[in-house]
DNA sequence: TGTGAAAATGTAAACGTTTACATAGCCCTG
DNA sequence: CAGGGCTATGTAAACGTTTACATTTTCACA
């Protein structure tokens, strides 16, 4: 392997020189720095990063520390923190903690030296895991994660808004009886995102029953299974709507229904969340709550890379990523055919 | 930041004895590592992970060298390879070169010194590129690419396979005109799947046509557009049968195919490839070539492993990952109702 | 009780950079 | 022409580890 050494000796110069040769110091001679730079091309020096991050303690990487790499969210969010980090010249370490506890810190400990920075998204960070595992005034942007003692930086997408925004356009459409498939126990967004539900509910004079809140946990079978769960009640206790927490679950409802003989929306309006590309091509196209995943992602690079660089302040950053409701045909709007249960 | 030099101290020993207790060495007694660990507990000690390199030359972090983060099938390589690297505590190092030559060399000359092996899908890739960039001997894993001088393990898909399959089996169900909808222009896949197309038309003694190869760039919109494309022909050159090759296209297909008012699979038969999980809740479900991607991740990463953990011999590896049929109903097979077009 | 091997520990070099500080050459000014 | 300021270069320490080698301790055995 080609050093400095060998790119100093070759150009004849001392290693400070070629050292600074080759990162451009304005210190060195324009003819020096020329001739060294020549002679790294021509040996196909390249530095070595780990070297250089020892000593100067910066790693040009940022970390990226996911509970799961499964699913279309993850892969945006990581498209777009990649994207924003290569425009500075940043890697992505990637790392997923699938399991809680121990395999956490784990993760968070072998960062040490390896990243300037963390891009982090897991339920379980706490402050005390943060004190152990993390240098103090390390710098962490959290996604979906509620701030700690040291880390306030974060950026979320507005679940609830949205979730909010689509229970209110299905009651505007003539729904009094409005399902909710949940997301995954325990998940974030699910939580979020029923509580928007609820609110909508309150606020359009609606009451919430339990028996409308049919469990899920974001996969299409758990929408199709929740799906059966509701046509399972008396007919009068029945929903006329569905709301499902994610895409992925409004699909999977989407064929339990058909199966069912139910036509969408005519028998049954249907919403999903996240607006994933495939949702238009569906049939019917579905009415969803679109949320630009690697836009959020890119902010977070952005904010992180601002702490880097040194132009932000430490003063704390809270981003709340906006929502939209994308009405397609699924919820029953534009529609062209009767529908037959719904009272407008 | 506490470093090894704060346990040694702490713990009253050399550094060398704590470096040695810190890594299990059997070269310390039972009762010094004891102390030392619990000392670097206590401390919150984790080891510098730039500085370790440094000194063993090894980063146990493998780099992943993409030409996009875009889809589902970046998202699931990924996906594989993490899983199986994390198993044997190896990182991920992850950069996508989206642009060419240039952008892809400096990623790959970036990577000196941060990782110990290399997953490289990029159609660029080649001998000279590598000569120029990577230390000789340095371990790569090709996904889709042709072996070079000095790289010739590789995984890949068998395409041309799925491909092929897929067509006997629209022919095995009596369509005699089968059109294809081809994915981008120079792409690897979208080569392979054309030439498997045309493969199989001849053993099915069936002839190309130009007209029914209508070109596509793998995006949904694409896939509509070329089958509006195929529906301008005059009514007896139509095809009766479309192999989009991927699933994106034949979502794309299937929604411009009810617009134009035909049915599927009566009036078209369709299939995709990929079998993305959607396929299955699209209406009708969609017949799909399946690929496990994750698991092509998996095993370019276990090989690169072998290669890193010393198991494996250099003697070159290739795998070519088989695809399977997966038979729903827009292809026209189980079918129920009758259909208007194609003669059995 | 001395000897030697084995076990435990320590010392210091090495890994490949960057960079503070020292030095040398040069030109300008007084 | 001495002195002082630049500019360009070199010397060497530092970053935090690991590890070859040296040294000390322990302990079994003669």
């Amino acid at each position: 392997m080609v050093t400095i050494r060998d790119v100093a000796r070759t150009a004849g110069v001392s290693i400070a020189t070629a050292s600074r040769a080759i990162n451009d110091s304005p210190l060195v001679a324009g003819e020096t720095r020329a001739r060294v730079q020549d002679v790294a091309a021509r040996l196909c020096y390249s530095p070595h990063g780990a070297a250089r991050s020892l000593s100067t303690s910066r790693t040009h990487t940022i970390g990226i520390l996911l509970p799961d790499l499964y699913g279309e969210f993850f892969s945006e969010l990581i498209r777009g923190i990649d994207q924003t980090a290569q425009g500075e010249g940043f890697h992505c370490l990637l790392a997923s903690a699938r399991h809680t506890g121990p395999l956490l810190e784990g993760a968070l400990r072998s960062m040490r030296g390896r990243v300037d920075g963390l891009i982090l998204m897991s339920p379980e960070f706490t402050g005390e895991l943060s004190r152990r595992t993390l240098p103090e005034g390390f710098p962490v942007i959290l996604v979906h994660c509620p701030p700690t003692e040291q880390h306030k930086d974060g950026v979320l997408v507005a679940n609830d808004q949205g979730a909010r925004a689509m229970v209110r356009h299905l009651a505007g459409l003539g729904h009094r009886r409005i399902a909710i498939i949940r997301g995954a126990e325990g998940n974030y967004d699910a939580t979020e995102r029923l509580r928007g539900y609820r609110e909508a509910l309150a606020e359009c004079g609606l009451v919430a029953e339990p028996a409308l809140e049919a469990p899920g946990d974001f996969s299409e079978e758990s929408g199709a299974g929740a799906v059966r769960e509701l046509l399972a009640l008396p007919p009068p206790e029945q929903p006329t709507a569905i709301f499902a927490a994610n895409d992925c679950m409004a699909i999977g409802a989407l064929s339990a229904l058909r199966e069912a003989g139910l036509r969408v929306p005519e028998d049954m309006g249907l919403g999903g969340f996240d607006d994933i590309p495939m949702a238009r091509y569906m049939t019917p196209p579905l009415t969803s709550v679109h949320v630009d995943i690697s836009a959020l992602g890119a902010r977070a690079a952005a904010r992180l890379l601002d702490l880097l660089q040194g132009r932000a302040g430490p003063a704390p950053y809270r981003e709340t990523f906006p929502t939209t409701l994308v009405v397609r045909q699924s919820c029953g709007a534009n529609l062209l055919t009767t529908p037959r249960r719904v009272a407008v």
